[in-house]
RNA sequence: GGCCCCAUAGUCUAGAGGCCUAGGACACCAGGUUCUCAUCCUGGCAACACGGGUUCGAAUCCCGUUGGGGUCACCA
């Protein structure tokens, strides 16, 4: 039984697109397979908690339509999915871990643990704990009895070697060394991640650990854990991280980073989720523009390449469009109606308008930008008009003349006027598209006019006059 | 800095020893279609980091160098 799951922290203002990925492949994974995939909350960080923001990951997650099969809202056999919750059970499981000799207690002050530090770096060592509490243990012991703080220290071995199999980088070696002794359960009682994660993934039969890179260098710790309990360990995947532009970790400093954004701007949820299934991961058949069913289909985790991808936001802008024009007209215009709901934009408009915008349209957040003059009267004008007026008015004229209003009568008759007139075609369209618009770059004038009105287009040009 | 991961164009990638004169996509440039823009079509620019091996033959395998990234918390 594949069992997969995400572990985000309400830590921040939303998802990370970085952790969106990863949720979106461990869904897949979980859903190709029959599987199952869950969402746990790990909110042991009580400092960097955000309230609100766990509300907001699971909005998120809904609208990108990665929906679990467990956790903290639809519940589950392996409940609590919410960390916080689970206090009793990582307590447990630490007081097992020193009754094995697998862990200790470490009473050592921040200070004497900055001491400690910064001397080894001095002598230019790894800087880690020099495990001083650990050959005093009873004593340990006797103050914490007196009520001072502790933490639970794990006991690393030294100068052992811990290998994994990683399913996308293969074989990968740590020696013990390297590693500090991890605390395991901290002073205010909550557990750390590495305690944690352990634990639930195990209790929680997590058969597949599909987690980002940033990671590796931790799962030495978490191996070091599950043989200590004698638990047997999950497949270990770990993805790549996106990156900036300038190759380092995808940041919000130097990227939009959180799911809703993309969603706010106008992006689809199936179109960042294709373009986010490119990030180290290819179609066996090149295509580049699939539907979540048909990469459900073909994705395999060993498809996917160990390189950092650079989070390029023109490609996806690029896709977004691609999925814009591939939409069904009524789905685009819901869309459209959706994405605008408080600016009440004329449904009956919006539909008319649909097939003169959809090719020129990246994201619906670009729709304002194409279409508002059909819903409002232009307040600046790209061109002048003071020397036109004449035109004007012969345009004018033979609008309020058309009586079969349709976008390919408008046409030949405004030709006419300009024929008449003895004005180039593209000169003249220009001038009565900035009349009409008050812009030079509009969907097709005639198309648009038709849905404007004659009354109004002849209203439009009247105000120029 | 130690440890770990990685290395095909500006970017995403195909490529698992001969099919490679290295393919596709985004971006960019030029041209065509067009009353603007967009779409669409045609063409173009542009890469196997470097050095050693192995082999009849290497983008593909091995080693080293260089470069990039990650990680070294009572954060996840």
């Amino acid at each position: 039984m594949i069992r997969t799951r995400i572990a985000p922290s309400p830590t921040g203002e939303d998802i990370h697109i970085g952790n969106l990925y990863t949720a979106y492949i461990n869904w897949v994974y979980a859903k190709k397979n029959g599987g199952t995939f869950i969402v746990r909350i790990e909110d042991t960080d009580r400092t960097r908690y955000v309230s609100g923001a766990e509300e907001k990951i699971h909005q998120s997650l809904k609208a990108y339509g990665i929906v679990p099969d467990e956790g903290v809202d639809i519940g589950g056999p392996f409940g609590p999915y919410r960390q916080s919750e689970r206090l009793d059970i990582y307590k447990k499981y630490a007081e097992e871990l020193i009754s094995k000799g697998k862990a200790y207690y470490c009473t050592c002050t921040k200070e004497r643990l900055d001491q400690v530090r910064k001397e080894m770096q001095a002598k230019k060592e790894i800087p880690k704990y020099d495990k001083y509490c650990l050959s005093r243990q009873d004593e340990v012991k006797k103050t914490i009895e007196t009520g001072s703080n502790y933490v639970i220290r794990l006991n690393v071995p030294s100068d052992t070697e811990v290998v994994f199999e990683d399913v996308i980088r293969g074989k990968v070696a740590i020696n013990t060394n390297n590693i500090d002794d991890q605390v395991l359960m901290k002073s205010d009682g909550y557990p750390t991640y590495h305690m944690a994660v352990v634990i639930d993934d195990h209790l929680m039969g997590i058969s597949h650990v599909i987690r980002a890179e940033e990671w590796i260098s931790s799962t030495p710790k978490h191996i070091l854990l599950y043989q200590a309990l004698e638990w047997e360990l999950p497949i270990f995947a770990h993805l790549p991280i996106l990156r900036n532009p300038d190759k380092s970790k995808l940041s919000k400093r130097k990227n939009p980073v959180w799911a809703s954004w993309y969603v706010s701007e106008g992006f689809l949820p199936e179109a960042v989720l294709n373009y986010l299934s490119l990030m180290g991961w290819s179609h066996p058949e090149e295509k580049e523009i699939f539907s979540k069913e048909e990469f459900m289909r073909v994705f395999t985790l060993e498809r996917i390449q160990p390189v950092g991808p650079v989070f390029d936001i023109k490609k996806l802008t690029w896709m977004n469009g691609q999925y814009i024009m591939q939409m069904q007209d009524e789905e685009l215009a819901k869309q459209i109606l959706d994405f605008y709901k408080d600016a009440n934009f004329d449904k009956n408009i919006v539909e008319r308008s649909v097939p003169l915008v959809k090719e020129r349209m990246k994201t619906l957040k670009d729709y304002e930008n194409i279409a508002l003059f059909l819903f409002e009267r232009p307040t600046v004008y790209e061109l002048d008009f003071s020397d036109k007026k004449d035109t004007l008015r012969k345009i004018k004229e033979r609008i309020d003349s058309i009586e079969d209003w349709e976008a390919a009568t408008i046409g030949e008759e405004m030709q006419k006027v300009a024929t008449k007139e003895q004005i180039p075609f593209s000169k003249f369209f220009m001038m009565l598209r900035v009349a009409i618009s008050g812009k030079k770059i509009t969907p097709p004038l005639n198309e648009s006019m038709e849905i404007l009105g004659k009354e109004e287009c002849s209203a439009r040009i009247y105000n120029l006059i």
